[in-house]
DNA sequence: GACTGACATCAGCATGTACTGATACTTTCA
DNA sequence: TGAAAGTATCAGTACATGCTGATGTCAGTC
């Protein structure tokens, strides 16, 4: 059965530190000065982290000058929204049913 | 900062095999059986899961005979998926925006 | 009561993951 | 032009995770 929530997007938000920024870049674009500043991680374990991310296609960077600024890709987000709400109305409406298989 | 999204469940479902068995049980409550035969599963395999899922509070157990019936439990779900149309709005207010803090 | 079916638990193992410290590369500054 | 700042990459390590096979427990059947 197709998958009804991309698990390998899950995966990667499912580290607390990649959601914190996440989060934080949901809210404005940062470099990663900010963000190491903001989170208190180490810089080299942030730059990891920063990697998954952009290796899920969730953040675009853009130069400027030395520093590397990070902005997330919101339609990225959005479209786990989906299939989030997609997934909860379903179950709502299977609760509201009381549907149940029969014994085997 | 307080998590946007619960990383504990996001974790629960990032694995294919549970969230198959959430997406399963979205539609109809089943019993074990009915689930390994749905996802191919091996059965002790698909006990491990179901145990990964009652702990994790996304599901309640329903016996019935010698069969054992499990049903999600909707607000959970329902909980996930507006905690990310809250950051999916947060996101795309910030994208039209345009925010970007400046340079350090 | 023995047997069968359903299912939960457990230990072991292979693989994946997250962090650290070291280091390399690029840009800016003096 | 060399030093400093910013940031990316990498190897190593400790721990987490997912699967398997074995086995234990409980309910139903004969």
């Amino acid at each position: 059965m197709l998958m009804s929530v991309d698990t390998d997007l899950l995966r990667v938000l499912a580290d607390p530190l990649r959601l914190q920024i996440v989060t934080l870049l949901a809210r404005e674009t940062l470099c990663t000065t900010h963000l190491v500043a903001e989170t208190g991680a180490r810089q080299t374990n942030l730059s990891n982290h920063l990697k998954v991310l952009r290796d899920a296609g969730m953040v675009d960077t853009e130069p400027c000058g030395r520093f590397t600024y990070y902005r997330l890709k919101p339609d990225v987000i959005a479209s786990l929204a989906g299939q989030f709400a997609e997934l909860a109305e379903t179950a709502r409406a299977t609760a509201a049913a009381d549907r149940k298989r029969s014994c085997p």
